[in-house]
DNA sequence: ACATCATGTCTGAAATACCGGACAAACTAA
DNA sequence: TTAGTTTGTCCGGTATTTCAGACATGATGT
């Protein structure tokens, strides 16, 4: 339970021969396949992507279409999810009153300001964005929900990880995530910094680190235990003036002061 | 699978001795128990709402929550669906360029009305919520997302069977589904009646029908093959005023208009 | 035309995942 | 206290499911 963070699906791996397995651990890693890939597969690629026979695959394959839980897509078989996961989903993002609280000032933000917002976590030692609400301009630059992000390549990621030490941090964020999508490299110092500021400052700001056209800022909501497990964030065009990045910082910050539990 | 429409899952039934069932089978029963039961549940209930052996019901229990599809609530065992399912809902809702429309129609028929909106659709025989943006007003009345209820209770029922005539409804929906909550019955032929109109004037309204406080209009969104999958549905207090609910009709049928696809 | 590859369905056989039942521990009630 | 219930875990046997491979069919490419 507190050791094995991140191997629990070995999708790709090799296909190392005569592995029997549980239908379930197959359904598992079909999900998170298809989850990771973002669009609809044909079944003999699903077979390829988790390892699995392609007789097996089609069995369960044809078990979760018949529950909803994927959907076909097209007429040439492919598969994506299906409307039950929807309803998973939605029963999952409302069954508590805080959460609830949390997407509600998101669509009011978004109202409010025009600007796209997004509601931020970790997932194993990866950074998630675990909803958002899209700018309608032209301007449709976040990422998509599930996405998982190195730690380092994002303004929340500094304020999620402020829990921890230097060493802790050394340990939890692999070496090659301080490394940007357009070869630049963070120096861990420079990045420890980031996150004591963080912390200090309680929010975190970055421009054009991740892609060079944004301007991203982020404020905690803490769960009443002192932890972050979530953020509120704006993502900006690079070039918005100052004075509107302000007011938008503040509000930002105002709101995620809202929705953090004080008591225990 | 045109005819096995509404038994993948005997979840409640009697405990009809020794039947063993596949991993995968129970992981379906499960999840489709909890959407139903819409609250956290201890595994030893779970046990029997699916009829499952304890042990067999432990071990499924496990992988999902190693897998994020369950997640632990509170502290004395009771499980929920976990982070996963929403990342997955999620993907589902998106993956499409028509579902994004549609919900960012959602989103600003909202902004702009300040009134309860809902997409609708039908899951097996039922009538199901598929989105919904609530009021910030005092009226909270709009049902759940993914509870399935009666076609003949709500408005946006009455499209979405437009395709049927009388025969087929009558093969379709159980008889029993004709009573309301609080004890009236709906005439099946009113029904039908209802039906045909409904198809006749492009929309469909509802006043004090599932409950004695709401007002539901429903308009249709077309699929391109002349079928109606979805509806757009705003809940009303029933005291509005009658100029309104002229004036958010109109507003309602534009914008299911705007979301039908014409072409094949 | 041929060759090559992918799809979807079946089958037999063997490995194993599920089941029933037992057990200790924790909790409740009287 | 005792008696009754529930929880979480473990174990051995067997009914079942996964697996490998074959097959017909339909694409695709040369």
């Amino acid at each position: 339970m507190s050791d094995g963070a991140t191997d629990p699906i070995e999708a790709g791996a090799q296909p190392q021969g005569g592995e029997r397995r549980r239908g379930i651990d197959r359904v598992i890693m079909l999900l998170e396949a298809l989850l990771k890939h973002r669009a609809p597969v044909r079944v003999g690629d699903l077979a390829k992507m988790i390892g699995a026979p392609r007789s097996t695959t089609y069995e369960i394959v044809n078990s979760l279409l018949e529950a909803e839980m994927l959907e076909n897509v097209g007429s040439e078989g492919y598969v994506y999810f299906g409307r039950a996961m929807h309803l998973f989903g939605w029963a999952y993002s409302h069954h508590n009153a805080h959460y609830r609280r949390i997407l509600e000032t998101l669509d009011k933000m978004a109202a409010e300001t025009g600007e796209t917002v997004q509601l931020c976590g970790l997932r194993g030692n990866k950074y998630v964005v675990l909803d958002c609400r899209d700018s309608p301009g032209p301007f449709r630059i976040s990422s998509d929900v599930g996405v998982e992000v190195p730690i380092p390549w994002t303004a929340s990621g500094r304020l999620l990880v402020g829990h921890m030490n230097e060493a802790e941090l050394k340990r939890f964020i692999p070496a090659g995530d301080y490394k940007l999508p357009d070869g630049r490299i963070i120096a861990p110092q420079e990045f420890f910094a980031d996150v004591e500021r963080a912390r200090a400052q309680g929010f975190s700001e970055t421009s054009a680190l991740a892609d060079r056209f944004t301007w991203c800022m982020a404020a905690p909501i803490h769960d009443g235990h002192g932890a972050i497990n979530r953020t509120l964030c704006f993502v900006l065009p690079i070039d918005t003036p100052e004075p509107r990045r302000n007011q938008l910082l503040d509000l930002l910050r105002e709101r995620a002061r809202g929705l953090s539990l004080t008591g225990g």
